[in-house]
DNA sequence: GATGAATGAGGATTCATTCAT
DNA sequence: GATGAATGAATCCTCATTCAT
């Protein structure tokens, strides 16, 4: 379509700048207000106006309210799994190191990106299966994990894998939730420390079952 | 205006026994609906209709749509508290006891409660934050829980109980969501027993931190 | 129906007495809140419950609200009526006097009962006609006096008597309606100082028409 | 935008013109319907309808039905303001004389302005003090000219100034309002005349306080 | 006569989405 | 591509009134 321009492939014509630039308000508005107002209370129209451009234009660029919120925890959710797949290049010394390095790539992902995850809390993302899709998608990471410390021997075969991914998922998120919401209360450094713990032998000293 | 019974203070009235009975209707009803097509998908008018009367009468008996979920939960929170206070009766021999009869008595009250369980998550339950309560309320509760195990030296000192008790919950709370969905993935019994190794010490065998 | 009674006519048995009390509580509950809050804003409960009894005893007492607020404005056009009729028991030695001495009825009138002018000039009551009812048998009645005036020469032939009487009953009632929602703005002798004078000769000093 | 439009400020583009076009149409059913029916028993829903358009339209014009009431009384004000105003501009040569033609302004535009009295009065703009901002809009204007009158010397000193502009205020207003639910009973000229001589030297023959 | 639980018609308002310009 | 006026389905809640007890 471009295919005048001498070089298509890089440049971008100022039509094509110009679309690129409003997908990018619409998604940085879209956001911003989503987190703040929450989905329910924020109109499309609001996000068009607050972004520069026609409720009409939204239309264009996204199917409709659900897709901009689907498009913008993609973009967010795109960017965590970047950070995980980051993580996970250099590989953990061992399987402590491995939960302590997850914990800390999720807690430092929701100090970054508040909005974000009062986004994916919020009640319409809920009921509209948003959310949903990316804590089973977690919960299917993290089972297969289990799955692999169970064929390890590293971790105890009582342990259902789908029950204790859920289990895990459901404290990552519940504490990154309440955190998000009372940033005050504990320091980035404290939920870290305390999820890893949990995470790797609970709460009581020397445990066992 | 009772007194010629012999036995006022027991005896109700026809008018008051039907009020009550219409009261019940209401909550069984209102438990029934939501909890299969969503709160928001539920008018009030289905209530009542389905419920056997006029929806003036849902309005008689309750402020408002809102005020039917907030009783709904209320009564089956209150069923749960009685069902943790009874086995607070019989204290375990140990923290781990302790911690095995808590989530049995969780599980259990899942299984036999499945219409409340989905309630609980309705986005609608926590968009009017009737959710957030209990969960607020849960974790108090075992917030201080671990409050007095780490006085107790039983529990590491390096966890912030307020963290934790956010974790745990959570984890309870996800797993239970997802359960009551997936019902048939996972039995009670091995439910009760992945969450409680992960309660008690991680999912990884002869742990240390 | 009281016939065994020996005295029926004048002695009431308790059970009358006590519904002739209910009424009068109802009457004055009544004005009271239609008073206050307006006759839209009040329910009909609302009254049988400050009036202590039960809403089905309203009903079994009057038609039905608007009977309830007709019967309220009828005990007070009834008094008002009654002091015009003691006015005009002494008559008046000239019109002017005659003028003012009906002036100061109304004025005094509407400073003791201001309870029945705002709810005289409840926007429920004009809108249910019961108002209108009342403005135009005032017009009604001076439209007589004018047209007296006319036939005996004191009230100058130009003056179109219909048109005259909507003119100063809107004159009074406006006034009434304004002072009884600003009592501190005018005395009562100032208003019925300005009434009288504006009703006989206009404002304007040794007037010429 | 337009501005290729040689004569850009003037022209308005044929969006624009529709959409000032609809909103002329919502506000000319509205005073038509509001006023044959009553404000009351008008639906929001009849006006869009009656005006060709969605319900969501009139709510996109104004912020609801009051919001398209008091749209309505405005321009009829506005168009009332402008006639007193024209008057204005030729001074009359007396008192009287000014008195007649400020009678006249109101009573001719009572004339062609029916619907719009019977708006004014309907209970609805009573009850939402619609009509109570513009009975004491005129009653502040009256209330300056009897006090210019009184500091002129040619009005008594006796007569209160509010309260004599809330006289006349409501005298002019019943007038206006009863003869333009009655037409017949009395032409314009009659009631210019009586209501004239009123405001000037009261019903009496060479009256005297 | 008194009670008060039950009735149910009725209407304003919102906002995601479209499509003619 | 951008615009923004128009659409209209959808639902909550009130409250005067009744009538079985």
């Amino acid at each position: 379509m471009n295919s005048i321009h001498p070089n298509a492939a890089l440049a971008l014509n100022a039509r094509d700048r110009s679309r690129i630039e409003t997908r990018r308000r619409l998604l940085e508005t879209g956001l911003e207000l989503f987190a703040r107002q929450g989905v329910a209370d924020t109109r499309a129209s609001d996000v068009a106006t607050a972004a520069g451009v026609a409720v009409g234009t939204l239309y264009l660029h996204f199917k409709d309210k659900q897709g901009l919120l689907r498009a913008i925890m993609r973009e967010g959710v795109e960017e965590l799994m970047g950070a995980l797949q980051r993580m996970a290049l250099s590989p953990a010394p061992d399987p402590a190191a491995a939960v302590r390095a997850h914990t800390e790539v999720l807690v430092r992902f929701a100090e970054s990106h508040t909005g974000l995850c009062r986004i994916l809390f919020d009640p319409e993302s809920v009921r509209k299966n948003v959310s949903t899709e990316i804590t089973e998608h977690l919960a299917a990471m993290l089972e297969l994990r289990v799955r692999e410390g169970i064929a390890d021997g590293i971790i105890v075969p009582g342990i259902d894998p789908v029950v204790a991914a859920h289990g895990v998922v459901g404290m990552l998120l519940q504490v990154l939730d309440w955190w998000t919401r009372n940033p005050g209360i504990a320091t980035a450094d404290s939920v870290i420390e305390t999820l890893t713990r949990l995470r790797l032998s609970g709460p009581y000293q020397g445990s066992e079952a």
